[in-house]
DNA sequence: GGTTGAACTGAACGGGTGTTCAGATAGCTT
DNA sequence: AAGCTATCTGAACACCCGTTCAGTTCAACC
């Protein structure tokens, strides 16, 4: 046999980082094979290696891709205000972007050490830049008499790894509404950099 | 050939355990083959089936070893005091506990998804337990109206997710000493949930 | 100093791995 | 209607996987 029945690119391609996507995220990079996306796709493996040069290259895509994500939108919601402000939009973003993908976030923070040297290192300088942008908002709060931080840099990796801990343990449906959820961290996050 | 020179179960089950637990921490328990792990002893692979039963068991072993030296080691440290002296003596012990076995908290934290639903289900058990006497803390607090906490269980979540997130940046001989990063951590804690 | 048994080897088992590629087909273009 | 090509199959490649086990060797005991 060969070519499916309305079988396109255009479908398949997405329909490859989607399976290989939820698959890395549900068991890890190692324990997936390229035959098990090809059987979640509904394909042979063979045909993986149209859109994709490898496997390493299926992963670093996923999570290049989810970094940039990360940093556009960031970018787009992160203009104005004193630092007491950005903090708190910082907080709400965080979260809020991070329970709209848990699957990607789980893997661009459980699958760095998946990664050949040289995608880490693209991998790590995304990261970089986006731990800078909370710093920066720190070093202004800090500077402005806003915040009580006796160092900018370890607050930064306290407060997204707080942050970031939503998604292991929110639930859809569950007890508190995201809203709820948004909330209180980006008050736990206000105060424990002493701001008011 | 067959039985090394001065070889002794003795030495050999726990050097099995710290190759396991240094690979593991390292590549994943997916990426790891037990043929690695027995180069590291120097040792063919079949000598490891003496130490233990399977491969499955090494990871859950390592995992509950280390889940149950946290719940001794702070029900050893916990006794005595208010609310905001436990949370300080918690936020300052978990910092310290986990920058002292970094490869087993690693592999705690990131391995629970290699586990079988059995296996899973006891070390979450025993997670379960380490959150609540935090939480426990957190409920305290708030009745004698020493912090100020919507959720406690939102907030013991985020606080370990912060304090555990030392593991990622922390470097021995960088910036900071090990009692400085204790207090700040200790000090974002308090703060975090409204203690003076 | 001979015997015993714990500790280990080395080969084998069946099956899975990422990746390649010649060949087949479905749907678009002309 | 014919041809073309993007899309996919199925088999093969060389290699690695966890696990088992008969056989070998060394250290400790009698």
């Amino acid at each position: 046999m060969a070519r499916k029945r309305g079988s396109h690119a255009d479908i398949t391609g997405p329909r490859v980082r989607a399976a290989a996507l939820r698959l890395f995220a549900r068991d890890g990079y190692a324990a997936v094979s390229m035959r098990r996306i090809a059987a979640e796709v509904g394909v042979q493996a063979g045909a993986l290696y149209l859109y994709t040069p490898d496997k390493q290259a299926l992963l670093f895509d996923l999570m290049q891709g989810h970094m940039e994500d990360l940093l556009a939108a960031w970018g787009a919601e992160s203009q104005g205000g004193d630092a007491p402000a950005r903090l708190d939009r910082f907080a709400r973003f965080h979260v809020r972007f991070h329970l709209d993908r848990p699957e990607a976030v789980f893997i661009a923070f459980m699958e760095l050490r998946s990664l050949t040297p040289g995608n880490f290192a693209a991998i790590a300088a995304l990261r970089g830049r986006y731990e800078a942008a909370l710093e920066g908002i720190l070093r202004e709060g800090v500077a402005a008499g806003a915040f009580t931080v006796p160092d900018t840099r370890l607050a930064a990796m306290a407060l997204i790894a707080m942050l970031t801990g939503v998604t292991t343990w929110y639930r859809e449906g569950g007890r508190l509404a995201r809203a709820e959820v948004e909330g209180i961290y980006a008050d736990m996050a206000r105060r424990a950099v002493g701001a008011g």
